[in-house]
DNA sequence: GTGTTCCCCTTGCGAAACTAGGCATACCGT
DNA sequence: ACGGTATGCCTAGTTTCGCAAGGGGAACAC
């Protein structure tokens, strides 16, 4: 029972926090609704999700963070791509593009090869 | 060097594994060789993560096995579609495209979007 | 007879993501 | 004034998944 909702594909979702970080600084609930913007309404992460991911991020120090009030004046952590983070957000856009690729020649095979 | 065969990207394969079996009869060890070759090399799935995913599927009811005999003259344990597996293949493979689109499209925003 | 390929399998671990909560502050409609 | 909604942070517990690491046995090639 979870047809259409939420969730991303695993194993993809530090990319796509490193890819909506890399665009702009951003607080964790930022992350969230660019991921959701920039995926045309189509991937939502759940905070429960999302908070820890950017625990680990951080901790891998591929992002850093620093305490900011938001554009509505909340307390807000902001997150930036360290030089680490960037290079590792272009490693692993480029293995999705790799594993993307060979997923749909698989997907798109007949039984006829050989 | 070279395109580590490596393993699967998390969440997609249950999505291989049918589509292999829905090209053909196979047998286990054949589904890891089918999807090394249909992936074009790229995606090798280990025995660790294979047999595993076949007992979850076959539980599911989504694939049936049989034993016999390989080519080879091997004991082998052929698996098949069932229904249900077929049905379910065509949703994966939907859900697949679904996000790989939403991915790409993720992937591709550029900073300046409304 | 020794090694290699084929073909089957399990255990045990770690990572990742989700559910289901909880806390606090600002804004808005009535 | 008050309640609802949106914003913003977080954790705990569970589950599911894939993998490394092991094991076994039968056929073939040398």
């Amino acid at each position: 029972m979870n047809p259409k909702a939420a969730g991303v594909l695993p194993g993809t979702l530090d990319l796509l926090i490193l890819k909506a970080i890399s665009l702009e600084r951003l607080h964790g609930y930022g992350v969230l609704l660019r991921i959701r913007q920039i995926s045309g309404e189509a991937l939502d992460v759940p905070q429960g999700s999302l908070y820890p991911a950017l625990n680990r991020l951080e901790h891998q120090g591929l992002i850093e963070s620093e305490w900011g009030e938001s554009e509505n004046r909340r307390r807000a952590k902001y997150y930036r791509l360290t030089r680490a983070g960037r290079r590792r957000f272009e490693e692993d856009a480029a293995g999705w593009e790799r594993l993307a690729a060979a997923m749909q020649a698989a997907l798109s095979a007949t039984p006829d090869e050989a």
